[in-house]
Parts: structure tokens; sequence; C-alpha cells
DNA sequence: CTGAAAGCGCTAACAG
DNA sequence: CTGTTAGCGCTTTCAG
């Protein structure tokens, strides 16, 4: 391959008139200009990554690192980043932490040999625990997942807000006896929680929980469990919320198979609109996330980051979208 | 950050040294091994990902192109290539075309400035139709899409096999006027689509197919208006196959909104088992794939094609697994 | 077994 | 406006 030799050589010019074109500088003759353009064209001349990023000492790529690739939560901030990304000449390296600190620390580590510019995270508790931006060598965006007293860019959803507008929509509709099950992986299953638990004192509620267990891999098959023994059990819960789209498709699961109508003999609702939920039954009441959204003030506020190093830290907290379907319709005979 | 020369200094000794521990070369003294050893971990050093590509010209990085991030079957394969990568001690860029060949092109682009190893490629069937290895400076391997006539490694489906007894099912369990909706956009798109016809031929009947026109972003949607039209129609099939996940979905959709039983009043079947397929009434009869091991195989060649660029192709064709579930029960009062 | 030295291809002063 | 030059941090001969 023709390197910035032979273009300088074909054009007729220093490399470094090769390189300043290269580079959109200003202050370079009309005529080199386009001696060395046509140079490029005729050599079919690709700068070389690996020596522009040794001695210039960037790599214009951002790391962008998600808890699982399997969410479409997480695929379609992908999509956003990528988009936003490219649009200002940034490469970006996606990387899968499966929802496995060990992984994600790994991921972490990568960064740094890459020297990314910045990195876009939605972190796992533990690291989320101890978050300091001085950790790392890069400037960090937290999504999804950011405690209130993490000093972090930041953007997520109002957790808490969100749970507590879907729970009072269930208490609204005559429910009384809410479940919630969530999953303590994740600061959003906490917030979420917490959501839950406003709404319901508020009204003078009882609040029932279930945790799905840590560091479960199939959260699916652990909500489903739950519900199953629910069943069996003396009272059951006349409306059930999932903290999030794995559980709440554990749930379905399992209320298919001891074939309990929703909402008939217990309501449902729960988190992140999917395809499928539309079209499950009379569909599912969810909050719906300004997904694409939060992917895309990420990216800009880890590129605004990454120009302004000290400027003041900012979080952007984004509102959950209720959606009302079917499975939190009326309760028929309710008192409320 | 400490350089080589650093860490040199530190364990008093040569960069060469240094550099042949890091590489775990053989022909290091005991003692200097140690020491430089003890130098890099006081020194936190980690070598340059830059210069040693610049210097090396190796990467040890390879490229994954897939067609849509959003379609859980490319999800999962990443997660398989990423899996078996970092085990080999390669870096994986994965990249999403979103079905758009200009997308598609640009990451073809990059792959040659990044000078990754070798590339896995879901290809559009515009980059098919004129497939030909020698056109990349990188070892290509082919998933999901491969012609019969095209000359390169690939892991596929057996597509037409598959849809062939997908096909042979529905017409075992009673049904006759069974319509094949299929998109055009990829070659698995047509080879099921011969499958089908090839399955209907063999017992007589008639062949009736619906295509969704190319390149649209809204698969989902298409496959909703076409069925919806379909419905207002004379003679309504009695029963659907749909190409992919996205028709498949699409087509759900619209059976909903016009309150269209399923199998009372239609049959349905199609490929890609998601999640929700089996939540969806009595269950979807799917093809479903083989996912994690078309990763697999797909990086195990791609591998081996790097260490032995002149060795024969290869190709692996995986069969499908067919899942019968409620959607194609046996008809009510067929005479077969 | 170890070290010295020559670049990999490019950017960014610096000089003219 | 253009060219010369000194490295970026590392690998890899080639001597010793």
């Amino acid at each position: 391959m023709a390197n910035i030799k032979d273009v300088a050589k074909q054009a007729g010019v220093s490399i470094a008139s090769v390189s300043r074109v290269l580079a959109g500088r200003a202050g370079v003759g009309k005529t080199t200009r386009q001696r060395v353009l046509k140079a490029i064209q005729a050599l079919d001349y690709r700068p070389d990554l690996a020596a522009q990023r040794l001695r210039s000492r960037r790599t214009d790529t951002i790391g962008l690192i998600v808890s699982d690739i399997r969410n479409p939560f997480f695929t379609e901030i992908s999509r956003a980043v990528e988009d936003m990304a490219y649009q200002n000449r940034m490469r970006v390296i996606l990387c899968n932490a499966d929802e496995d600190p060990e992984k994600e620390r790994l991921y972490l580590d990568l960064m740094r040999d890459e020297k990314v510019s910045g990195v876009i995270l939605s972190p796992s508790l533990s690291i989320l625990a101890r978050f300091q931006i001085s950790d790392y060598p890069f400037p960090v965006v937290l999504i999804d997942r950011c405690d209130r007293e993490t000093i972090a860019d930041a953007v997520v959803l109002d957790n808490t807000d969100s749970a507590y507008r879907l729970t009072v929509h269930l208490i609204e509709q005559g429910y009384r006896r809410i479940m919630f099950i969530y999953d303590m992986t994740s600061a959003t299953g906490q917030q979420r929680h917490e959501g839950y638990v406003m709404a319901m004192a508020t009204r003078g509620l009882e609040t029932q929980v279930k945790v799905v267990p840590t560091p479960v891999r199939a959260t699916v098959d652990v909500a489903h469990a739950i519900v199953s023994e629910l069943v069996r059990g003396q009272l059951l819960p006349d409306a059930l919320i999932g903290s999030n789209g794995l559980i709440l498709l554990g749930i379905i699961q399992a209320l298919r198979e001891v074939r309990l109508q929703f909402p008939e003999q217990i309501a449902l609702a729960g988190f992140d609109d999917s395809p499928w939920t539309q079209l499950q039954g009379p569909g599912i009441t969810v909050i719906a996330q300004p997904v694409y959204d939060i992917g895309q003030a990420a990216t800009e506020l880890l590129l605004q980051r990454i120009a302004h190093p000290s400027q003041p830290m900012r979080r952007v907290v984004l509102p959950g979208e209720l959606r009302k379907r079917g499975s939190s319709a009326r309760r028929t005979g309710a008192t409320d």
C-alpha cells in the first residue's frame, strides 16, 4: 500500500504538504492542494491509522460498554451512539459486558489500552458503587444506571418518578395488592423500587416485593420461578410490576403456564417497550424509555466533555412515557 | 504513562529484552525476565497499541459487520464472535450496516483503514451479487447470506431445506393454500422462497407469494400492510409463512388488528425463534437457527484462514430446527 | 542471552 | 506557502 511518501513524490511536494491537505488544514496553496488530491486518488492512498494515532496521540475513538447487548434497550443505544459518533468523525468500539463485572473490568482496561478519547458506560453495581471519575484515564459518561450521589456526567431515565407513575396508574385502575418484582443487579431496579414504595405509601397501601437474586444470568427464568411459586401461595396479588423487560417476560411465561389471564385474574405492568408488548394478550402497560435520545444525549455529553475536560458535571434526566394498555385495564368491581 | 524505555531503565535492561518478555518469546534469561516483569508491575506499564501495530504491521483485530443489530440473530452472533475472538487474543470491531448498502461500504472501507486481520460479514445483496474475495485486502468469511455460486468461506443455514421442511409441515397439517411472504433484500429470503416453491410443487399445490419491496427500513410495517390488504381480498390463504422474524412480527400485528385468530382462521409459521414466539397465542411454529454455532464456526473459519491464507475455501451449512407449535396445529376438518 | 540501532508512517514544530 | 527534520513507542534484525 502507498504511503505518504509515495503521495508526496507523485505530487512533487513534501510530505508535510500532504499531511496538511489530509488534515484539511488551511495554509496550503491551491495548486499544491490539487496536485496532492490527484496523487491521493491516483494511488488510492489511505493514511495509516496506527501511525496517525501514534504520532498525534489522538485516536478519535469512543468506547461504548453496554451491560447486555441482547437487551433491545442497548442495541438501540448503540445505534444512536454510532450515528452521532460518525457524524462527528469519531469511531466507536462497542463492547458487551454481558452483566459480568469481570468482563466489564476487562473492557475498561481495553479502553485504556486503546487510548480511547472517552467512554459511554452502563455500569454494573460493583463499578457504580465506588465510581470515581479520577479512576479512569479518560472521560466517562454513565448511562441507564447512576446513583444520585455519583459524581459523573450521566444520562438516565427518571426511574423513581416513572415507577411512581406506573404504580399510581395501577392504583387508580382499582388495584390494591400490587407486587413489585425487581432485580438488584442494577441501580435502576432499586430506584424503580423506591418509586413504587413511594406511591404505595402515599396511598396507605402495603408493599409487596420479590427480589430476583443478584448476579443471575437467566433473569427470565428466575422471574418465571418466582411467579410460579407465588401462584401456589395463599394470597395472590392482584397486580404485578416487573422492573425490566426480562423480568416482565419471565412473569408472562409463568402466567401463561398456569393459565392465569391478565388483566382478568391479575393485572400486569412493567418497564421497556419491546415489539412484543403490544402483541401480548390485550397489550402490556409499560413505561417506555426515550432510548435513542438517551444514546444521543450521552454522546453529546461525552464529546463536549472531551472538548472541555474541566467543565462542570452534567446530568440529563429524561422522563419515561407511560403507555397504558389492556394489561392494566380498570378492575371490574373495583370500589375505588 | 510509562513507556517501554521507562520499563527498561527501571529493570536495568535494554528495551529489546522488555519487548521479548512482552511478546512471551523464548530466549530470555530467567533473571532478566523476572526483573522486567517486576518493572512492568511497578510502573503499571501497558504497551502502546498504536506503536505495536505500526511497527509489527499486525492489528490482531477482526471486524464483524452485521446487517441489523436490532435483529436478535445478529446480537447473538456478535456474542459468539466476541467470545471466540477474545479466547484467541483478538479484538473485534463490531459494525452495524443497518441494511444500508452505503453504510456497509463505509464500514468495509473502515476495516481496510483499520487494517484488520479479517472480517466476518453478512452481506447485502448488492455486495453479495458481485462478491470477489480478491476485492478485499483482508480475508472475509460470509455469514447468514451466501449464494451457492459465491466463492468464499461461509457459514449459513440450510435455508432452502429449512423452508422446504417448514412448508411440508404445514401441508401435512392439512393446509393447502399456503402463502409465502418474503423480502428480497437478502439472499436468505430468496433461498427460503425456493424451498417453499419446491415443497408446494412436489405436492402439486399452487404457490402464492408476496414480496416485501426491497430496501425498506420498516419491514414490519410493510408486512403489516400486505396482510391487511390480503384480508380484504376474495380468497384468504389458509396459512402464512413469514421469511424472517420481522415479517412474522408484521403479520401478527396485522392479524391482531383484524381479529383473525390463528390457527383457527389462518395458520402461521416463520423463521427465527425469538423470546416472544412462544408467548404469542398458541405459540408460533418456526425454524430456529443454531445462532451461537454460526458465530463460532465463522470465527473459527476466519482464524484458520488468517493462519493459512491459501487453504481451500470452506463452507459450513448448518441445519435449522423445526419447532412445531400451536400456530400450525392440524387443520380441523382437513381431508388430508 | 542481551543490547544497539534502524525504522514502521505519520505529525508538528521550525525555518525559510 | 512550503520543506526539513525530529521523534511518537515499539519490533526486529544484527552483532556481540
